[in-house]
DNA sequence: GTAAGCAGTTACCTAAAAGTAAGCACAATG
DNA sequence: CATTGTGCTTACTTTTAGGTAACTGCTTAC
């Protein structure tokens, strides 16, 4: 191969792996995901969301839901009234994580059933 | 909606929950990914591999590969001579994996982009 | 004859992620 | 009048992931 192609071939790779990688920093973490799945089902209370997600603590939900929030995947709305209550919604740029959310189902799945198979 | 309604709800979202973690499980942290691409790029070598992933180092690289043998996404081949040689290469599994490499990277493409857009 | 390459391992250390437990101020419920 | 629920925060500890540097034994190239 000439160098040319070889050199564009590494290039290919590494721009693969950093896309990979820009978007592994978003979603990584044991519970980015869950939560966004559990908002997206519906859940919106900040109890609500913590009592659907098995073993997650407040402080943790808490500061991934900052994190989700700056990446504009979910929104924080305030209703005024006694007392303040808070709601979390899945923004439209959620829908764009669907094929991610779907594929890695997709492939738990199918892994586990490999897991169980032997 | 009818509380047997309400508890299948509850339980596909935590299915749901479920797979999508069993799936995380086997492809999180920094470099699972990254080594996959570099040897599903052609890298087969374990110095090769360490030198097409910027930042890795041959500790983690090391313990990462042992993970995804165990986890049968590659096949470690030994092959005799002197010195005796290594062999890293993908097996037919890493093809399941296929579109939640495809998804992350497109996904990756475009928040980098939308990113950079503000 | 020394440097670099092969495929790692070892011991040690740091940083980040996650978990624990308690508490805030106020309200409605039992 | 004690408990539960609201949405968190704080201080602290543990666990895990990841990083550094040096070294192995043997080979080929400079």
């Amino acid at each position: 191969m000439a160098k040319t192609a070889d050199r564009k071939k590494k290039v290919d790779c590494l721009s693969r792996m950093m896309a990979v990688r820009d978007a592994l920093d978003v979603i990584n973490g044991k519970w980015k995901l869950m939560i966004l799945i559990s908002i997206s089902d519906g859940n919106s209370r900040f109890r609500e969301i913590e009592r659907s997600i098995p073993k997650i603590n407040s402080k943790v939900l808490a500061k991934e839901l900052k994190d989700l929030e700056e990446h504009q995947l979910i929104k924080r709305t305030v209703i005024d009234g006694y007392p303040v209550l808070i709601e979390y919604t899945a923004t439209d740029y959620v829908m764009s994580l669907e094929k991610v959310m779907d594929s890695l189902y997709d492939w738990g799945v199918n892994h586990r059933k490999k897991i169980f198979a032997k």
